[in-house]
DNA sequence: TTAGGTTCCGAAAACGTTACCGGTAACGCT
DNA sequence: AGCGTTACCGGTAACGTTTTCGGAACCTAA
């Protein structure tokens, strides 16, 4: 019904102009103090709200960052609530977006938001993704765009991204140093970049105790608890089965540690799990699952950082990159002592 | 460097006006098709891509549901995944934001959202929030609200939300019919509107088994983990300490079945347990707690749904209410013939 | 008095798009 | 020949804001 207060009615009622408005409500030092009360007090009697599009249609920015992200799992709405956080103290607004792992959603995704509705993006690309087309179309038009979490080569843009390899090192190493030999990884899809990443990890720690990797004991599988059960039963059923399993999520770890219970094994004697990211999960099944933790919440930040970084100075940032150090958080699952312990 | 192409671009280039430029790009009849074809095909060359903020600004909205939820734990990222889904099928782009409990976030988030960013909002209030005037403003500028989850009875709008005495009902019946008497509920803070239905739904169980509520196990805490934990020890430190305990969240589920843990009690002999959400990890710490559970995703798609009504039947939808029925699923945390099974 | 500086304000263009109103040319019909 | 239709297309205002330029009014100082 009553149509939003404009800076053209409050300039009508006041018998200024608008550019004076305009001025009085950015607090500009070329105006009277007491137009500037006029201008103040009438707009807040109006209920004005300064129309942000159109103020983005002029100055050619909108202030906001397109955050495309596969899901809202544990790890990823926390790096989301740290881009949040930082946005928001830089004066942006966010617009997260969702692809559901789905390629076909990340492109819609991004061609929306495109249309000039944001400055630039953040982006983790879905577990899908083979074709990076669209993702390029942002950077042809020179939008600064970061990756974060799920990085790419595919891709050359700032990122943020934990050292994934070191965290599949770390985890395989502990499991070799408790004297697992028959070590399996669960993977991802093998597009994936953390999943190859990691399990390059995996294959530095066999090489360093000179274990020759068995491909029959590297799965790729969907990144998702129900395909890990169903992977880690096919594992359990080998005849010379693994003594331990290293999956790349704690879903598939759950997952994994199902099918072991299933079997009615227990761990870590019959066989020894370490899962990836440390949600709050693996410390509350029994056993504990052991698992590699990475940041989140601070990559978020640093990912925001990056952005407005490369918004201030877009020259050359290409290359930059800011990676995370995982941490091994040792529960009942992998370690002996531990376990005999309770 | 080159500036997006525009429509004024493809003009030119075509000897065309603009107005056949709009026209052919929306597959205006009145236009000729070798035209339509051409301006596709520069479009295309052109990598055009149109500006929505000018759409926007022009025809007065934004085709964006601006949707403000306190957080993004599980429950409420299906919802949103459950807004996004239809949203996305009915031509909306959803902007998320999230309060993070905090009633100021909570504040900044609707103003900016409220600059005609978007067309409307879909909100979840913030545990923190006692004020409701940040949202009252949207209803006076006539802008279409849908209330969902974390409803309150200070806002008359469209609302999506759980028949959550039921829940607590159900919660507390069992306990009951387990012959548990002295039935603790951790609820949450007293502005909350969910918890107080729960603890409605929890009161009238009593009294149909004609059980005098007791106000020392009735206690108000923080909505989260740590606090549960508190709060339960302080439950199971008390001389006639109660033998089932009702949280209203399965975070807080996890602090009590931790603090029962620590002290060295089980469950369901020396206590029960009943939490709610239905979480996944529920059904895999152990023993495994029983919960009730909300259907989100659907939740989210009726919100949604509702909203887009709204956007085009604005007259009076402002008492519509959409409840979902809770459905309690029972595990050994507080079924005695289950534990026993194990 | 006049020159020069301040201080304040207005007019108008611009951002990219659509919507409205109109116009022209070609065609067919009486 | 004259008229009405039809099929296309163009000009322009408008959306709400900022920005640039310029100018009026006043003050100060020589």
């Amino acid at each position: 019904m009553n149509k939003p207060a404009t800076i053209k009615d409050i300039a009508k009622q006041l018998n200024i102009s608008v550019s004076t408005v305009s001025r009085a409500m950015r607090n500009a030092p070329d105006v009277n103090n007491d137009t500037k009360k006029a201008v103040m007090a009438l707009a807040e009697e109006l209920n004005y709200q300064p129309n942000r599009l159109a103020l983005s249609l002029r100055q050619k920015q909108t202030h906001t960052i397109g955050v495309i992200v596969p899901n809202l799992d544990y790890v990823l709405s926390m790096m989301v609530r740290g881009i949040d956080e930082v946005a928001l103290e830089a004066g942006y607004t966010v617009m997260v977006c969702q692809s559901n792992e789905s390629f076909g959603r990340e492109i819609v995704n991004t061609r929306r938001l495109l249309e000039s509705l944001v400055d630039g993006f953040i982006i983790s690309v879905s577990s899908e993704t083979k074709s990076f087309e669209h993702f390029k179309k942002i950077q042809e038009r020179d939008i600064p765009m970061i990756v974060f979490d799920r990085t790419t080569p595919h891709l050359t843009a700032p990122t943020v991204h934990l050292d994934n390899e070191e965290g599949g090192f770390m985890a395989t190493e502990h499991l070799l140093e408790q004297g697992y030999k028959r070590i399996a990884i669960l993977a991802g899809p093998k597009n994936l970049g953390i999943s190859n990443s990691r399990m390059d990890g995996y294959m530095n720690a066999l090489k360093k105790y000179k274990i020759k990797p068995d491909p029959a004991l590297m799965i790729h599988c969907d990144f998702n608890q129900d395909y890990a059960f169903f992977a880690t039963e096919e594992l359990l059923a080998m005849k010379k089965r693994p003594d331990a399993i290293f999956t790349i999520s704690d879903r598939m770890g759950i997952g994994a540690s199902l099918a072991i219970k299933k079997k009615g094994l227990t761990m870590p004697d019959d066989i020894a799990l370490v899962s990836f990211n440390n949600e709050p999960i693996v410390s509350l099944v029994t056993p504990g699952i052991s698992s590699v933790e990475m940041p989140s919440f601070e990559m978020g930040k640093a990912a925001a950082k990056l952005f407005i970084e490369t918004m201030h100075h877009p020259e050359d940032m290409s290359g930059v990159e800011r990676i995370f150090k995982p941490k091994l958080f040792i529960r009942e699952s992998s370690q002996k002592s531990l376990a005999k312990k309770l």
